[in-house]
DNA sequence: TATTGCTTTACGGTTTCCCGTAAGGAAAAT
DNA sequence: ATTTTCCTTACGGGAAACCGTAAAGCAATA
């Protein structure tokens, strides 16, 4: 059973049309298109005003901010703002991300139906997610599987976060315990700030600060 | 006089449609495509050895790897290997990257002849680029020129991105004399490589390696 | 209340880093 | 050849980070 009312929630103008294309090829007509994530909810809640609800939602996860500001950032906040309204409604992500802990995230927590990654053959396999979920069943490409199920990722919680963004900001180990009190996060002592970068060295087979810095920068934990 | 033939070298293929869509708008029908660097440098030198060259190569700047062991490597080896037999193609460059010494240098080293990113309004952006790359000018849009003008007070060289690439991999401060003789960059002394990161340091306002770090994973630099 | 087990904090010794100063060395100028 | 200049290297004292261990806090349990 096929869907027939598509939101395509998605910043790159580029990539929004070629979703609209495949989508048209799919025999689906009744499509609307937006830019932002603030007028995708706003679709979403007039369509359900209309009692003309939205059959699927899809979304990439990046959006880029310009002078229009969001209350919604970025496509996270947007499933879950969405899923209070329109908890029915299915949800496929359409992004590059590729990291592991990200995407099972998406399924485990934020309950999405479908994963395709911006890639070689994005085409045909958004067209096989759109089958698929249409279908009832979720879908995530085979190379995305393998890299989910191993995911030896170290969790960084917002403790983590923190010591790392404040040594990056130039603030010295030994004065982190204050910043810490500052934001109320604990526990806040020097030897617990030491002990939580062994931890994420350790797990990370890291030896030096520098390093850690360079991971989060590029995997985007800060 | 707009171009005549057109080569767009893009592993997306959702974004590749889209770049074959809006080519096609502007009246260019002779068009090839490939999802390949390799294949796209093997267009190339085949449409010289017909006499019948390509006007205008449009490249994404990263390609993923897949099944198909590929010697070139990305969209910058690709300029360099295309400018080696072509000297004379235009280049218009189509990515994600929006770091301006990663840009800058497309332009000052690569002699590129446009940069449109992938991002909010990219398919007007993409017509503009080709119009005026068409017409002997350069392309890059405002927003993007700004960040490019402003970009760092301090010009990284060598010996700069080889102690701080050191740093974030993990190798001692006292042991980077070791790693410059290795590669024979001079100076090697640890008093050098301290001079130069205090140098950093200060042209930037910073106090701290992990703030360089940071910072040069921010810019591409590392 | 006392015990147990776990987490957090405090402390001291060692290593590394930081920073100023001085010595060494090469190239250019006289 | 000598001086000047600039850059590189060496060294040493003090600050910060690293690391192990011990003490203190705290919750759960009996």
């Amino acid at each position: 059973m096929m869907f027939k009312k598509v939101l395509i929630a998605e910043d790159q103008e580029m990539m929004s049309i070629s979703v609209r294309k495949t989508i048209e090829e799919l025999g689906i007509t009744c499509t609307k298109y937006t830019y932002y994530c603030d007028d995708a909810l706003m679709l979403i809640t007039k369509s359900l005003n209309d009692d003309d609800p939205f059959d699927l939602l899809i979304t990439d996860l990046s959006f880029e901010e310009d002078h229009r500001k969001q209350k919604i950032n970025g496509g996270i906040e947007l499933i879950q703002a969405v899923k209070a309204v329109h908890a029915h409604i299915k949800i496929l992500v359409f992004s590059v991300e590729n990291k592991a802990a990200a995407i099972d995230m998406l399924f485990k927590e934020l309950g999405i139906n479908g994963y395709v990654r911006k890639a070689r053959h994005d085409a045909i396999a958004l067209k096989a997610a759109i089958e698929a979920i249409s279908n009832n069943r979720t879908y995530l490409s085979a190379d995305l599987k393998q890299i989910v199920k191993q995911k030896n990722t170290y969790e960084f919680d917002a403790l983590d976060i923190t010591i790392i963004s404040l040594l990056s900001q130039g603030v010295l180990q030994k004065n982190i315990p204050y910043h810490l009190q500052e934001k109320s996060i604990r526990p806040s002592g020097l030897s617990s700030v030491e002990k939580r970068l062994n931890q994420m060295k350790e797990a990370l087979d890291f030896s030096k600060n520098e390093q850690l810095v360079a991971y989060c920068k590029d995997y985007g934990i800060i």
